[in-house]
DNA sequence: TTGAAAGCGCTAACAG
DNA sequence: CTGTTAGCGCTTTCAA
């Protein structure tokens, strides 16, 4: 029975003879291991619990491909759980690491407040991705949001804009204000006003994007361009302009983030502000293996680049 | 010990009183229960495993919706797997079955043999979704892919084109060959010959679309309408037209497949064949969770309906 | 209604 | 190098 485990887990100390015959008996037998016994034995679920608002913004599908290629690569599997950011289901899922069904957590959502989700004096491996909570000590992994918006509304500036509005995500998210933080940085350096009614705070959805346009141009003093915090409501902004009958980027120009792959095959094609999806997955996921595998070490988040990427959207 | 499981489960024989009294103890130990133990002994994961050959096209992500969505419901979590269509890795992952940690299986993918997957005399929970084998016994939900080809092109053909050029899919999924068996079909009922240089089997990706109305455009004789049997590749073949200079619908019609979100947000917005994408997942799970309860009542497979959708891309 | 005891399938320490 | 044994944390008889 030990020796059977031994051969299953490739044990050095088991001699080529017995290790055959266990081989062919198991062969035999149609044999499988049952991993249930294994994981309460050693304690580890070999899972990695992964919290992401939705699943259908590629944005977020992206990352999660990434976090799937590291794990497997370390013989890890992912549990995907979406939260549609809602507090309650964040806590419930998290009962999972609670519970040892997950070694740890890779949350893309703002968390509500991981220090009391956690509890006190617990160390359970938390890591961070896209959105993070500023004053906690748990790790993340991210890219400079403030300065991407910047670059993205002064490329704006530098057209020639003067009137720009922004269409915004929900503000419990963090990259929310700090990428309006960037925003207004971008026109007050330019001692462009701030103007309340061209700024708009909404959920990631394309008819969101196109309903946020609409309002925009309704009023009557129009914004000649419009950024965008990510792809989809961009592609929402575009098609809410084109419905007025107007052009991108002659009559508006517009400005999308994350560069998903839609970005550059909309029409016109896109300019949005490039984050590493991919990589930041890959980066998210080898962090908390590292902390599983070393508890005690502590980890430094980690800022990846961006790039603003200029396509039709904003110079015909 | 005994009374404190029967406690957490909710068993009714406990008095109020020592349940109370083990509630308020468990509070103040903060005592987590641990899933791997009573995993083992009830000889259950409560983990679903989901088949999908790629989480970037939102049309799987939106059948993951409902899968996750019904399963929730019942208390199952979900281990979202992409195999890349790849043979190999499909069978890696259907070991999570054997090994038992997941009680059974959606799959989205051609699933080369599932038989003989499955192995000989046993009966692992096994559904496919949208994609399956004929001749196999395995419960299936999907639509009548050869009817929804056969309508798209007819309704190209009732337009006036009778050039239509085909954007498949690799042939090893089945759907694949049902819709090009539909398109043919109209082809034939309108008396119009079958060009084999106007067929393209690729992959679903965007590039793809593209790269195939590339060379259908550098053909002498070119189509006037393309059928595409997904939407990914539409939008693909959209841009290859638009870098042409050429116009859709007027120079070239073009019809998708699935009606992800993004089709109604192109420009022109695409014709498409509506799956039930959401409904299709939630009845997969549905007939999953059942087949795992009563695991010899005989399961029916289900065919959902589909709807074409008609926008701009097919009718300025 | 509660407690004692067995055992799910596995791994790891120990002895041989 | 191999076999014996204990025990991971839980649920479920069985007896009290």
């Amino acid at each position: 029975m030990a020796t059977v485990s031994r051969v299953l887990n490739k044990h050095p100390s088991v001699s080529l003879k017995t290790r055959l015959k266990v081989e062919s008996v198991i062969q035999r037998l149609q044999y499988e291991p049952n991993m249930l016994g294994r994981n309460l034995r050693i304690s580890q679920s070999r899972m990695l619990l992964i919290l992401v608002p939705s699943i259908s913004n590629p944005f977020y599908s992206k990352i999660v491909q990434g976090i799937e290629d590291v794990a497997r690569k370390h013989n890890y599997n992912i549990l995907l759980c979406t939260t549609d950011t809602d507090i309650e289901r964040e806590k419930i899922y998290f009962d999972l690491v609670k519970h040892k069904l997950a070694d740890g957590v890779i949350s893309m959502d703002p968390a509500v407040d991981w220090d009391d989700l956690i509890g006190e004096g617990r160390n359970y491996p938390v890591i961070q991705c896209c959105e993070y909570s500023e004053n906690s000590q748990i790790p993340y992994v991210s890219i400079d949001n403030r300065m991407a918006a910047y670059k993205a509304v002064k490329h704006l500036i530098t057209l020639g804009h003067r009137k720009i509005a922004m269409i915004n995500s929900d503000p419990r998210f963090l990259y929310a204000r700090l990428r309006k933080e960037g925003y207004l940085k971008a026109l007050e350096e330019y001692g462009i006003p701030y103007r309340e009614e061209w700024s708009i705070h909404t959920d990631l959805g394309f008819e969101s994007g196109q309903r946020a346009m609409r309002a925009f141009l309704a009023q009557e003093d129009k914004p000649t361009a419009v950024f965008c915090v990510s792809d989809t409501l961009a592609i929402g902004a575009l098609k809410g302009i084109k419905e007025e009958g107007l052009r991108v980027p002659q009559d508006i120009a517009v400005v999308g983030f994350d560069n998903i792959q839609f970005a550059s095959m909309m029409n016109p094609t896109l300019t949005t502000v490039a984050q590493p999806m991919y990589e930041m997955g890959c980066e998210a996921a080898r962090m908390l293996i590292h902390k599983l595998n070393h508890p005690d070490d502590p980890l430094r988040s980690v800022i990846l680049d961006h790039e603003l990427i200029i396509r039709e959207s904003t110079m015909g």
